[in-house]
This record gives C-alpha cells, sequence and structure tokens, in this order.
DNA sequence: ATGCCGTGGAAACCACGA
C-alpha cells in the first residue's frame, strides 16, 4: 500500500500536474494540502475519473486539505482539529482508509515570528500534539501525514544557518516537534534514510529546484503499529520540475497490507 | 538578507507562502 503526500499550491490550478502524476505514481492514498479552494470548487469529477474517491474540507483563497484513496471512498473522522471552535482555517482532516487512521494536515507556516502567525502556529502545533496523543492511546495504525511546516534538523535545510531566526526553524518549533515525535512516533523518511539528504520543497525563484536549495517539510509520523510495517519511501523529484509546478514535490511511503 | 515566483481573488493591486 503506497501512502502520498503532496502539497499542490492550488488544486485547480495544478489540475493538469496531479493528474499526470497520480497516474505515473498510482498511489492508494493521498493527502493534499493548500487546495485554495472553496468547498464546492473542489474538482472532484476529474479525480473520480482518474479512479480516486475523495473527502475534502475547503476554503476560500487558502489552505484547505484533502484525503483520496483508489477505488474507495474515505471514511470520514474529523475535519478539524479538537481544541479551538474560533479556529476556521481548514487544515486538518482525517479519515480510515482500510482500518488505517490517516490525520491530513497543513500545519501554519508561523512567520513572521515572532508574531500573532507565530504564536497561532505554535498553538495549533500544540493542539496537534494533544490529538496526537489521543489518536496513540486508541492503539491503532496511525498515519500523520502532510505540510508539517518544520524543518527537523540542519540535514533538512540546505544553508541551515539561513533558516535559525525563520519559524519553520525556530527553537519552538523544533522543540514542538520533538514533543509530538517523543510520544512514540516515528518520522518514516527519516528512519530508512537515516543520513541522506532529502528535500520536499524548493522554492520557486533563485533557480532554488535547479540548486537543490531545498527544505525536508512534509513528513509521515507513524505509531508503532504502522512502523512496524513500514517498506520504503521516496519523493518524486521530477514533478518539481514539470511545467506550472507546485513549488513542493510528492512524498510517499510503501507499508505491507496487514501486520 | 531578500517573496526575485506563483496562486487566488478582487480589482488592474493585494495577501500569502517558506
Amino acid at each position: 500500500m503506497k501512502i502520498a503526500t503532496y502539497n499542490v499550491n492550488g488544486v485547480n490550478g495544478r489540475l493538469p500536474v496531479l493528474l499526470r502524476w497520480l497516474a505515473e505514481a498510482a498511489p492508494d492514498v493521498v493527502c493534499l494540502q493548500e487546495l485554495k479552494a472553496p468547498q464546492e470548487k473542489f474538482p472532484l469529477q476529474a479525480i473520480e475519473a482518474a479512479g480516486y474517491q475523495a473527502i475534502w474540507h475547503g476554503q476560500k483563497s487558502w489552505n484547505g486539505v484533502a484525503i483520496l484513496a483508489r477505488d474507495v471512498q474515505p471514511e470520514e473522522i474529523r475535519r478539524v482539529l479538537p481544541g479551538d471552535p474560533e479556529d476556521e482555517q481548514s487544515r486538518y482532516l482525517e479519515a480510515t482508509i482500510n482500518g488505517i487512521r490517516v490525520g491530513c494536515l497543513y500545519l501554519p507556516n508561523g512567520n513572521p515570528a515572532p508574531g500573532p502567525k507565530f504564536d497561532y502556529k505554535l498553538r495549533w502545533f500544540e493542539r496537534l500534539t494533544a490529538h496526537a496523543a489521543d489518536l496513540l492511546a486508541a492503539d491503532m495504525p496511525v498515519v500523520l501525514v502532510g505540510d508539517f511546516n518544520v524543518i527537523p534538523t540542519e540535514k533538512d535545510a540546505y544553508k541551515p544557518e539561513r533558516w535559525v531566526n525563520d519559524a519553520l526553524f525556530r527553537p519552538e518549533t523544533l522543540e514542538a516537534f520533538h514533543k509530538l515525535l517523543s510520544q512514540g512516533w516515528t518520522d518514516a523518511i527519516r528512519k530508512l534514510f537515516p543520513e541522506e539528504t532529502i528535500y520536499t520543497f524548493w522554492d520557486y525563484f533563485r533557480n532554488a529546484y535547479g540548486r537543490n536549495a531545498g527544505l525536508r517539510i512534509d513528513h509521515f509520523l507513524l505509531s508503532n503499529h504502522l512502523d512496524r510495517r513500514l517498506l520504503t519511501a521516496g519523493v518524486d523529484h521530477s514533478v518539481r520540475g514539470w511545467e506550472k509546478t507546485s513549488d513542493h514535490a510528492p512524498v510517499w511511503i510503501t507499508i505491507t497490507d496487514s501486520d
């Protein structure tokens, strides 16, 4: 079973790229972030024609997340992260697919830091961590997957010294990420490739992709049930070089079909 | 050090991203 995540940066503007990648990569489950489309503008027909069923949580202009599954309907569990009824940003969606709980997330960027956006990021992180503890306590296979907007370590940025004051790499952010991991989650990509330079995002400008000046910010966190089933993982780099492409590349893992 | 590019929505610029 292949599970993927892709920050599309506009699901409608990116539709040809998304459909081509779905056809070539044939993932079983896909978490999308940054739909940048209201609920009624999600391109369901095209995605169904590609062989996927979907649930999504849209928002006008910004954010927006979706979960796609090939040939099966994702069973929606929740479409908001608990803990703040005032939070109206579409950044979390959770479903069960083939017995696996999938939490698709788009964690706030948080820049500029410090400031209200960074405060929101840290509050959102605390809510995620509280919910993640509940998921682990339920003792089931879970993956928290998506754009975390976290550079976990120095080896996850092309020039880490440039990011020390950035919301993606500030000490508060790294501390929040490590606190989450310490509950018992496994960073799947880093487990399989402990030393390699692996990026999932490259800026649009300054030829960042051509220079491989990237960041690793899209992550798969596995509960121990899924950690045992982890087989392989990768980044579909070449998609970042396509015309009219996102600034993120798709990232994927494969797991055994059962325990 | 920097939004230099790109998207969406409104308006012919702006907010936002990482």
